[in-house]
DNA sequence: TTTGGTATGGAATATTCATTCCCTTTCTGG
DNA sequence: CCAGAAAGGGAATGAATATTCCATACCAAA
């Protein structure tokens, strides 16, 4: 078990010694170095994988003019810089401790943060295959026609949804559709639908626990005739509408934290979807 | 030659495929073929950058095993296994346009949400392959070490990543950790950190194209000694903090919609991390 | 305009590395 | 135990690729 000292000077990689040197004498490069130096920064990709004429070949330049820069920067050759490359690709294992150490603390210590790291990957990996698997084209296809005819998109979730709901307002505010976010102030939540009807429509995100005001006003749109599409966890779920329009999805959580990681994927869909059928 | 009725989507990777066949025919591989079996699926990456006769060293065997081998799983040679391999480390930040725009609007029609979400889908799980695969440990957990110390945590993220620092907002309201987004107010960014200094700390977002106001009040953070810890895209990205406490990520791109998946799981890592840290 | 120095291009060379081939060893069935 | 086949080892071969070197183009100062 390595000990990380608290106050260690932070941990310098090669890469980013390579990348420090860079800045150091970019200015004083020549022309083509300079091209070199900005195609090593935009796709350090293609530097590790490739060889000395693909890289030139791509970065417009000549092969021999590859090396210099390498030898310029300080590496014996090419395949030394490469090296650093390639070493910044090799998949650094995460120290994955069994998930069961990690709920426990043995000895009071604080969890690594890599553990917590992979409990938050796997819960997201997981949500969102599982969103992969129960995803019904139809369902999705009926849902974006009916979000699209909508002259006004209004949007409900709260606490753990709200930050869902934010970033699809964000994409929603892009694409230049109208729409309106239920629940900005507490308290005046039905004031921000009085004007909304048939002729708009309603998305609705509410997983387990379902808070209780998500349900309330959830059930005055419907009172109100708004055509509403809900994302839930659960077939059985109070935000269910009665047209049947509901798309199910399941966010894995992890140490109480639950993921959004589906949701927000599937938000992102709808958004380009309405987008794309508006024309 | 596999038929795939859907190739905006491939269902798997060559990759996958690959080791579909090994699970295979496994059982039936000689002594040496099975060594090696067990060596390629261990250390994949070490396939990806090593040569034949490094390979052939670390899984103790001949080169010429290792050849014979890529043949025996219906390969060409060597290289053309290896190129496989490769292709699973890049990271695809542009192949998704291209996939789309071929398929965009062929004759007319607007693009199904399914193949929409199967975009959206596979950009969020090459993202947080990625994020896995170039994520330091050590970094990750000097990172950890600097928030937990801080009296007030400073959030900075402009456009795309507002609604990841609002949802990093929520995580440690609910956490019962003191912090601060710049930003919220336009015009009054910097009178947000008016008292910050060196006893609190920052978390920048910021990726290509980076929106020169937060390089501003980054550059006005460490002006003021406030500790900066930076997630961004790139070695020679204009926030890179001095201390050199950076995470790299990378979020894939679906038709100009970056996802975001990555820095969602990696902020709630930070989030759960300095609460754990701090007990 | 000339001159010295530097940058660049391109071809020749050296090296590394995958591939092939053949001989030896190890299994397998009679 | 033997014959035949399959597997494995190892060196020779040839292709791919990095490196080196030199001629030429460029540029700035005289």
């Amino acid at each position: 078990m390595t000990e990380f000292p608290e106050d260690a000077s932070p941990p310098q990689t090669d890469f980013d010694a390579f990348h420090q040197r860079l800045r150091g004498c970019y200015a004083d490069l020549p022309k083509r170095l300079v091209q070199l130096a900005d195609f090593v920064t935009a796709s350090p990709d293609e530097v590790a994988l490739g060889t000395v004429s693909s890289l030139a070949g791509q970065a417009g330049v000549q092969p021999s003019t590859v090396v210099r820069f390498a030898r310029t920067l300080g590496f014996a050759g090419f395949s030394d810089m490469q090296a650093v490359f390639r070493d910044r690709l090799r998949v650094r294992n995460v120290a994955y401790r069994d998930r069961v150490n990690a709920l426990h603390r043995v000895d009071g210590e604080p969890l690594e943060a890599s553990v917590i790291f992979n409990g938050f990957y796997e819960a997201a990996l997981d949500s969102l295959r599982a969103l992969q698997a129960h995803l019904l084209p139809d369902r999705l296809e009926a849902a974006v026609t009916t979000l699209a005819q909508a002259q006004c998109l209004y949007l409900l979730g709260l606490r753990r949804s709200m930050p869902v709901i934010r970033y699809l307002s964000y994409l929603l505010a892009k694409l230049d559709i109208r729409h309106q976010i239920i629940g900005l102030e507490t308290g005046m939540e039905e004031e921000s639908f009085a004007h909304a009807g048939a002729q708009d429509a309603a998305l609705v995100l509410s997983y387990t626990a379902y808070a209780p005001r998500t349900i309330e006003l959830f059930q005055a749109l419907e009172a109100r005739h708004v055509p509403v599409i809900s994302m839930t966890d659960n077939a059985a779920s109070p935000v269910i509408p009665q047209s049947g329009l509901w798309l199910e999805v399941h966010e894995a959580d992890f140490q109480g934290f639950r993921s959004n990681a589906a949701s927000m994927v599937l938000v992102s869909t709808l958004a380009a979807a309405i987008a794309e059928r508006r024309g």
